[in-house]
DNA sequence: TTATCATGGGTTGTCCGACAATCTCAAGAT
DNA sequence: ATCTTGAGATTGTCGGACAACCCATGATAA
């Protein structure tokens, strides 16, 4: 029988204590926005390792977004941008195999009442570029800047709502949806002005405030969306590229 | 003048070519998930660099959870959790100064469209779980136990959802909110029993396949973690932590 | 025969030392 | 005062070395 439990060894490589060292100086707030770390030769000092463990453990952090390489390429803590962490989000997801059903059901869930709380807070300036969006759907010939379109339209409501949480979400399944249309709609005229069409009415309501037909459109807005991809007869339960 | 305009040169260091050439082989489907990568000694042959800086390359991937060590410590190409995704997002949106309020309303904004979906897709064995989690609650004297199950009930919903990218964003969003609370409910009796009282009719309201009662009670939920967090009168615009 | 053990080669983790390229900053030149 | 130059510091990359570790193969014991 044993006679005394002993704790499993820490047995992690060194480049992730100091990966994760590092890391609990930044997010426990010692480290705040904009500090500088100290140099490589300073860190090996301090952890008492060699630089290549150093650096390594360094790259760990360089990809998570915690730090970059500032002036005289020394490395600097930053906060990731809302755009990184959508980008990074939408591609583990996509590699994860989600398909485009599971993201346009979350697009149809979510984004009518990003329309709702728009009505409520989009500034007039967004309001304008939406309307711009718009046209330049409408005038669009080619397939790219049709989809192209279709996204900016989603983005700059993602954009207006002042939330950062909401757009790091929304900004995600823009890239995903973007990825998905892209390889499908090249020329679905129907599809197309319907899509124009509900820009426009989810445009007035935002400018009236009327939360419940902004909401309203913009869920038309969605199926005319799937609609769009139907035409192109496309597998709905395929990974998105 | 300038007569001939060159262009910028190539200056990424060396890592993170091989850090792209290899996440390259693995987005377009060339290495698929469960292969194993090269050892470090063929990449060095292959790319005609050193090891330290294929290391370095390799980090980078790791911590974006494109490969992990496998058997015999060999890379193998994987596809992130979406436990992994929800975490990374989270805790990149909240070291990057995500504010309750925000977390809020999103959640707010949200989970009473899962709730709507769950009424029509969420499986029996699910309900029984939120069953349990709800007695779990009601007998809870801990604060920590409280919090916990508070934030099971939502992740239980949204795992039963079956839709991974809607799932990634719930668990994203449960994470913050967990953080949060757990700093700020301690005792707050009044808002512990409306909570169990707005999950217990939420339960019913899925079990009955009532949509719109379980829209609506999840809505009331999501007012009385407000109240909740008001009650301990925290700062709603400070940081999560 | 089957199970256990030892051995050896291959791979990773870590260390060390070296050097070119680049950046900073300050002293010196115009 | 501005520009140039040069020393010093730092990063990026290289090469080599070795211990620890993993796996498979074959040897040994039950």
């Amino acid at each position: 029988m044993s006679s005394h439990k002993f704790k499993t060894l820490d047995r992690e490589p060194v480049y992730v204590k100091v990966s994760r060292a590092i890391e609990q100086e930044i997010v426990s707030g010692a480290l705040p926005e904009g500090a500088l770390l100290p140099t490589e030769g300073e860190l090996c000092e301090q952890f008492g390792v060699t630089r290549s463990s150093v650096r390594e453990g360094i790259r760990l952090l360089e990809q998570s977004g915690l730090v970059e390489r500032g002036p005289a390429k020394r490395l600097v803590v930053r906060a990731p941008k809302i755009s990184e962490i959508a980008a990074t989000a939408s591609r583990s997801l996509a590699h994860g195999g989600a398909t485009f059903r599971e993201v346009w059901e979350t697009l149809a869930l979510f984004y009518p009442q990003a329309a709702r709380l728009a009505a409520t807070r989009l500034a007039p300036d967004a309001i304008g570029e939406l309307k711009d969006i718009n046209q330049r759907l409408r005038d669009s010939e080619n397939g790219d800047v049709t989809v192209d379109s279709a996204v900016a339209f989603f983005q700059t409501i993602a954009a207006g709502l002042d939330n950062r949480v909401m757009l790091a979400m929304l900004q995600s399944l823009n890239i995903m949806i973007g990825a998905s249309l892209a390889h499908v709609i090249g020329e679905t005229p129907r599809a197309k002005t319907r899509i124009v069409e509900a820009q426009q009415k989810i445009i007035a309501a935002l400018e009236a405030g009327d939360e419940d037909k902004a909401a309203e459109w913009m869920s038309r807005h969605m199926d005319d969306l799937m609609r769009g991809y139907q035409v192109a007869k496309a597998d709905l339960d395929a990974r998105i590229l």
